[in-house]
DNA sequence: TCCCAGGTAGATC
DNA sequence: GATCTACATGGG
């Protein structure tokens, strides 16, 4: 249910759903926090504004229009799935989720651009989240395009495909993104030959579009597996880290697990949606330390 | 100074 | 196959 109000759209009612779980849990880098519930984020090539009143149960969009609300915004905050349907899946296979899913209730998982994924799990890899942040927004400031505001001031979207096409090896060392520098060039090369694309790899299973995304040198497991979670709606995938891998081992294994064992296993404990499951373990475990 | 970070490729056995 | 290490950069 929502409202149009000058150029702010305002929904109220909007179940499952908190601004800050949402894009501090650790699915996306290009969002500023402002205050409380409060942020700025950039995505499709388009600036948001975009702040909860919790007590009111209210959801402001500011600065946007009707048309990238339906067109745009809906879909990327998954805001027609019904996640109480997920929760109670995730729940059914195993009860002691509970706790994170109470914790972190405001999860939803982003329908995310998928050449802006890509780029950005290929710069995670090894970084704290902070860094990644940094990196994106390095990139963006650089090659992207000028969002002008109506403050005058200026925001930076991701750059496209085509404008990361231009860009040099040295020169994407120069935006600190370190060793992962050629990396990112392969996976433009890639993605530009029309070699690995999102449409290609939609009409792919999940195994066939994992194993094209590991052709590009620097994608491996984890990086495709947050590829095909957050930047092309593949729900039954489990990426592990560093932090799922000690998240798990703390809650079923007891014991130094491989990653793949641990993937094989939460695939099959948690079925369909194995990646939601990941991700209100992932940011309930790291926040609580889980493991460390 | 050393260790770690939403990992992966390449070398070595 | 499975294990070991280098890799840029920044922060604790």
């Amino acid at each position: 249910m929502y409202q149009i109000d000058n150029n702010n759209i305002v929904i109220s009612e909007q179940a499952d759903f908190d601004i800050e779980d949402v894009l501090e849990c650790g699915q996306c880098f290009h969002f500023t926090k402002l205050q409380d519930k409060d942020y700025e984020l950039i995505a499709f090539g388009k600036y948001l504004h975009v702040k909860q009143d919790l007590s009111e149960n209210k959801i402001y969009l500011y600065d946007t229009t009707e048309d990238d609300f339906l067109n745009i915004w809906i879909k990327y905050f998954d805001l027609e799935k019904d996640y109480a349907q997920i929760k109670e899946h995730i729940i059914n296979c195993d009860d002691r989720l509970r706790n994170a899913i109470e914790e972190k209730k405001g999860i939803r998982i982003l329908k995310q651009d998928f050449f802006e994924t890509l780029i950005s799990f290929i710069i995670s890899q090894n970084k704290q989240i902070p860094h990644i942040k940094a990196i994106v927004h390095n990139l963006s400031m650089k090659y992207g395009d000028e969002i002008k505001l109506s403050d005058g001031t200026i925001r930076y979207s991701f750059p496209t495909l085509e404008q990361l096409n231009n860009v040099t090896v040295d020169e994407l060392r120069e935006c600190k993104c370190g060793f992962r520098a050629p990396y990112i060039r392969d996976a433009v090369d890639k993605v530009y030959a029309g070699e690995i694309t999102e449409s290609i790899l939609k009409t792919m299973s999940v195994d066939e579009a994992r194993n094209k995304l590991m052709e590009i040198k620097g994608v491996g497991e984890k990086v495709a597996n947050c590829t095909l979670l957050f930047g092309l709606g593949f729900n039954n995938v489990f990426p592990v880290d560093v932090w799922m891998k000690r998240i798990m081992e703390n809650m079923y294994f007891g014991e130094d697990t491989k990653k793949e064992i641990i993937e094989k296993f939460a695939l099959k404990k948690y079925g369909e949606y194995a990646g939601y499951a990941q991700q209100y373990l992932f940011f309930y475990g790291r926040e609580k330390g889980i493991g460390k």
